[in-house]
DNA sequence: TCAAAAGTGTTAATAGTACACCCATGA
DNA sequence: TCATGGGTGTACTATTAACACTTTTGA
């Protein structure tokens, strides 16, 4: 049966992981100086070989816990990247990967000591091999997705003010939405409650706040915005 | 530099394509029975490995030209596959496209020099491997990229009739369309053009037979169906 | 002459968009 | 008291959905 096989060239595999951040009104992604070669000094992507223990998603996951400490973060294949000399040092096939995750709340510590940083996405230095392509393509899956699924919601803390999900959305889309038609949207979706709580941290009056209720949204999962 | 990467593993890389097709108002796949090791007699997608020379698109195109003869295909990435047991044989991992191509015209003989055989998608036989899950995601991604971008055509022959058009939507919605909503909504499309011939196959009266202007829709790309 | 598919407009319902003012609070 | 962000409703426009009959022709 091995016959079959062997004739057959075998490939490094890696993931790339685009990692989305929303803080103070702007999207991030957290990118990584290299302290090695190929491409020393260079921005990229997180990324790391996959292992032989383990498929695509799980490298996913384990590159970026090891960066961030954190386990269980939206994550979602983007595509997968071939080209020949795509990697100068060596042919490596890099599957890409988009992740979503909460800035808030997260150490700044592990950042420097990883050599990472979060970088606003529309000033973005120029990026290793074809990262840039990979973090094009991400952002159109995620604002895509974004739009008919509510994956918004992991780039919040878990309470979250009207405010904060519209800016998120505008900033999402690149344009800004009207705040009386954005609210009568979210009013309509039963499974983003209003709490009790009140955020007075960004301004005055203080606003409500408000959570993404999972499991009422699964009897229920109609969502656009 | 090498030492960066001799570390890691290298896997086998393969293909593995879902081939849509359309006649007689239903949807077919292209489909092998497996002539060798493992999972010998089964059916499966068309697929192969990865070569050193070229990317998976490539790869992909090179399988599809063995198969069919055909070059200038509709293809598209759908999602990479990497389970550690997903072929019983090696680790391999395999990246998912989908082909879109016209039946009519194809040569049945090279069908039987492969063991191929078209099936009709919603009547298909046991797949190997996890080749069910990867016709299930192409067909999720070509129904929603079919919505929006005029990708349907490559489905079928270069002169169409409108009563096959919608028939191709239909089909590829699952559900019936208005007649004359569908109409007036191609009406509205210029690059979809009426010619001034007819087809006299498909009923007594015939239909006036259209085109697809891939020149014209750039210059006005609306397309929603 | 009739069966079978081709072709053709109007109306109602729904969804989306535009728009401006008062409220509550802490500094 | 006033500057700042929070909160609210209505009218108009555009899009989508529902619906039935006449035409042409070959057998």
């Amino acid at each position: 049966m091995t016959l079959y096989y062997q004739d057959h060239p075998r490939f490094y595999l890696a993931i790339d992981c685009t990692i989305f951040g929303f803080s103070d009104g702007e999207l991030s992604l957290l990118l990584l100086k290299r302290n090695f070669e190929p491409a020393m000094g260079e921005w990229s992507l997180p990324g790391g070989f996959v292992q032989e223990n383990e498929n695509t998603d799980a490298a996913a996951r384990r590159v970026l816990a090891e960066l961030t400490g954190l386990e269980d973060v939206f994550m979602e294949q983007v595509a997968t990247f071939s080209d020949i000399q795509r990697d100068p040092g060596e042919r490596v096939v890099s599957v890409a990967y988009y992740a979503l995750l909460n800035v808030g709340g997260y150490d700044p510590e592990l950042l420097q000591h990883h050599n990472a940083r979060w970088m606003n996405i529309n000033v973005l230095p120029p990026l290793i091999f074809d990262h840039t392509e990979m973090v094009r393509q991400a952002r159109e899956l995620m604002k895509q997705k974004a739009g008919t699924e509510p994956i918004g919601f992991n780039l919040l803390p878990k309470l979250f003010t009207l405010t904060q999900l519209q800016s998120l959305y505008e900033t999402i889309y690149g344009e800004p939405l009207d705040k009386r038609n954005f609210r009568k949207r979210i009013a309509e979706m039963d499974y983003i409650e209003k709490t009790d709580r009140i955020d007075k941290t960004g301004s005055r009056r203080g606003a409500a706040l408000y959570q993404f209720n999972e499991k009422a949204y699964w009897k229920a999962p109609k969502f656009k915005l």
